[in-house]
RNA sequence: GGAGAGGUGGCCGAGUGGUUGAAGGCGCUAGUCUCGAAAACUAGUAUAGUCGUAAGGCUAUCGAGGGUUCGAAUCCCUCCCUCUCCGCCA
C-alpha cells in the first residue's frame, strides 16, 4: 500500500497515477477524508489519554503519603469510559483507512507508456530468431503424448485438469531445468532458498495476494494455509517485520518452488498443453534494495532472466507493460516472452517487476541508514527465473525434428544425462 | 494429540497493581586515556503515531486481543508461539 503521509502530501501525483493504472481515483479522496477523521479523533482521545496518567500519578503521590484519593474516582471512571469508546471509534476508521489503502494501486514510474490494453505493451527487446525448418511443426501436447514424457490423462485421474504427470525423460528434464536455473541464479550472486509451500494470511496479504486475489490461490481452511501461487510469497515475506542494515543491501534470493493457481474465469483461455496448468515449477527471483537503486535492480533482474532463455537458444522479446497492463501492486514491469514454433506464439515465460516500498510498507520491511536516522522502508522486486512449463512446451515445439524427437539443448545435457527425447 | 513450563528492549535478564519505556549486564556508537590498540572510565543507544517551522511535547507498545481497576508488564479470559516429557510419525 502507499504511505499515508505520501498521499496526504502528494495527493495530485497518486491521483493521476491511479488514473494511469485505470483504477479510480475517488479512492484516494475517501483515504484523505478518513485520515482527516482519525487525526481528529486521535487528537482527542489522546489528550484524555494525558489527562488520565497525570491524574494517576498524583493518585500514586497521595497514596503513598497516605492521602485520600478517592475524590477523582469518579470523574476517572467517566474519562476512562470515554477513551474506550473513542479507542472503539479509531480502530473502526483505521481499519477502513487500510481497506482503502488496500484498494489504492501502486502508481506507474514515470518510465512506463501510457496504455489501457495489452495491445500498447512496447516491445523494447527481442533476442533471436524463430527456428527455420522444413516440415510442419506439431504443438507439445501432441508431441509429449507421442513421447510419453507428459501424461495429461493420468494428472486428470489423480487429481484434476491442470495438474500433468510428468514422466521418464519428461520428469528428468523438468528436473534439469530447475537445476540449471538455480545454478544459475547462485552464480549470479542470489541466495537460494526453500521456503513453506503453503503460508498463513499474513504472509498472502504481505504481498498483495490477500484480499484481492483469494480466488486464485487454494486453500487448506482447516489451518487456514493458503497454496503458495509463486514464492515470491513465502520468499518475500522472509524479512516481514525487520529492519535490516543498509550494509545487507542489496539482498538478492533465489528460490525453486512449484506453484498452485486456480485460475479462475480463464476457462478456455490457452489452456491447451502446458500453457495454464493449476500446478507448475518455477525459479523466482527476489531482491530486496535500497530505494535509491531500484530501477537498476530491476534492469538487471531482468538481464538475469534473458540470459537463461539466450543459454537455451530460445527466441523471445521483451515488453515493457503499459500503465493499464501492471499489476495492482506494481510501478514498472517486463514480460518475457518466448516464441514457440510449435503454436505459432509467443509464451510469457518472465515477468520482472518493481514494486518500490508498496509491499514492503505492507510487509513492514525497513533498513537502518548507515548515516543514522529512522529506519526507511526498503524497495521490493521480483521475477521469474524462469517458469517452467512454457519453457518446456518452447523447448520441445522449437527442437523437434521431423521424426517427432525433440534435441535437449545443450546446457542441459550436463543436468539430464541426455541429448535427445525420443 | 496428552501433561507441564514459559513468552519483557539488538541479546541475556530483573520486575506480581502506582512517576517502570521498563533495574542490572552484554552488545553497539561517541568521547576521555594511548604513539596506536586493548582495558578502564564517561555519555548515548527502541519503534510507531500525532502536534509543532523547529526545539520539543503528547500518546501507544513488556507475544496478540479482550476484561477487571482511578491506575496493569504485574490480576482474569481467549488465542498464538516456544521449550520439556509422553504418544504418534516421514
Amino acid at each position: 500500500m502507499l504511505d499515508i503521509k505520501f498521499i496526504r502530501e502528494h495527493a495530485e501525483i497518486v491521483k493521476e497515477g491511479v488514473t494511469r493504472k485505470g483504477e479510480d481515483p475517488a479512492r484516494v479522496d475517501e483515504a484523505l477524508a478518513l485520515d482527516e477523521k482519525r487525526r481528529h479523533k486521535l487528537a482527542h482521545a489522546e489528550q484524555l489519554k494525558a489527562r488520565k496518567n497525570s491524574v494517576s500519578a498524583e493518585v500514586a503521590k497521595k497514596k503513598s503519603k497516605g492521602e485520600d484519593a478517592t475524590a477523582v474516582f469518579e470523574e476517572m471512571r467517566k474519562v476512562a469510559d470515554e477513551i474506550k469508546s473513542l479507542d472503539h471509534e479509531l480502530a473502526a476508521i483505521e481499519a477502513d483507512l487500510r481497506n482503502v489503502l488496500l484498494a489504492i494501486p501502486n502508481i506507474p514510474h514515470p518510465s512506463v507508456p501510457v496504455g489501457r490494453t495489452p495491445e500498447e505493451n512496447q516491445i523494447v527487446a527481442t533476442w533471436g530468431e524463430p527456428p527455420v525448418i522444413d516440415f510442419k511443426p506439431k504443438p507439445h501436447w501432441e508431441l509429449v503424448e507421442k513421447l510419453g514424457i507428459i501424461d495429461f490423462p493420468r494428472g486428470v485421474k489423480i487429481t484434476g485438469a491442470g495438474f500433468p504427470v510428468y514422466v521418464g525423460k519428461g520428469a528428468k528434464l523438468e528436473r534439469a531445468l530447475i537445476n540449471f536455473f538455480l545454478d544459475k541464479a547462485e552464480a549470479a550472486g542470489y541466495t537460494e532458498v526453500m521456503p513453506p509451500h503453503v503460508v498463513n494470511a499474513a504472509s498472502a496479504t504481505g504481498t498483495g495476494q490477500l484480499p484481492d486475489k483469494e480466488d486464485q490461490m487454494y486453500v487448506a481452511t482447516k489451518d487456514e494455509f493458503y497454496l503458495i501461487p509463486t514464492a515470491e510469497v513465502p520468499v518475500t515475506n522472509f524479512y516481514r517485520d525487520e529492519i535490516l542494515g543498509e550494509k545487507q543491501l542489496p539482498i538478492k534470493m533465489c528460490a525453486y518452488t512449484p506453484c498452485f493457481r486456480r485460475e479462475a474465469g480463464s476457462y478456455g483461455k490457452d489452456v491447451r498443453g502446458l500453457n495454464r496448468v493449476h500446478q507448475f515449477d518455477k525459479v523466482e527471483l527476489v531482491k530486496f534494495v535500497h530505494p535509491s537503486t531500484s530501477y537498476d535492480e530491476l534492469e538487471s533482474l531482468r538481464a538475469d532472466a534473458e540470459r537463461l532463455l539466450q543459454k537455451l537458444g530460445l527466441h523471445y522479446h521483451v515488453l515493457l507493460m503499459c500503465s493499464g497492463d501492471l499489476g495492482f501492486t506494481q510501478t514498472k514491469k517486463y514480460d518475457l516472452e518466448v516464441w514457440s514454433i510449435g503454436q505459432q506464439k509467443w509464451l510469457e515465460v518472465s515477468s520482472c517487476s518493481n514494486f518500490e516500498s508498496y509491499q514492503a510498507r505492507r510487509m513492514n520491511i525497513r533498513f537502518k541508514p548507515a548515516a543514522g536516522g529512522k529506519p526507511e522502508i526498503v524497495h521490493t522486486l521480483n521475477g521469474s527465473a524462469l517458469a517452467l512449463p512454457r519453457i518446456v512446451a518452447a523447448i520441445i515445439e522449437n527442437y523437434q525434428t521431423p521424426e517427432g524427437k525433440v534435441i535437449v539443448p545443450k546446457v542441459l545435457h550436463q543436468y539430464t544425462g541426455f541429448e535427445v527425447i525420443g
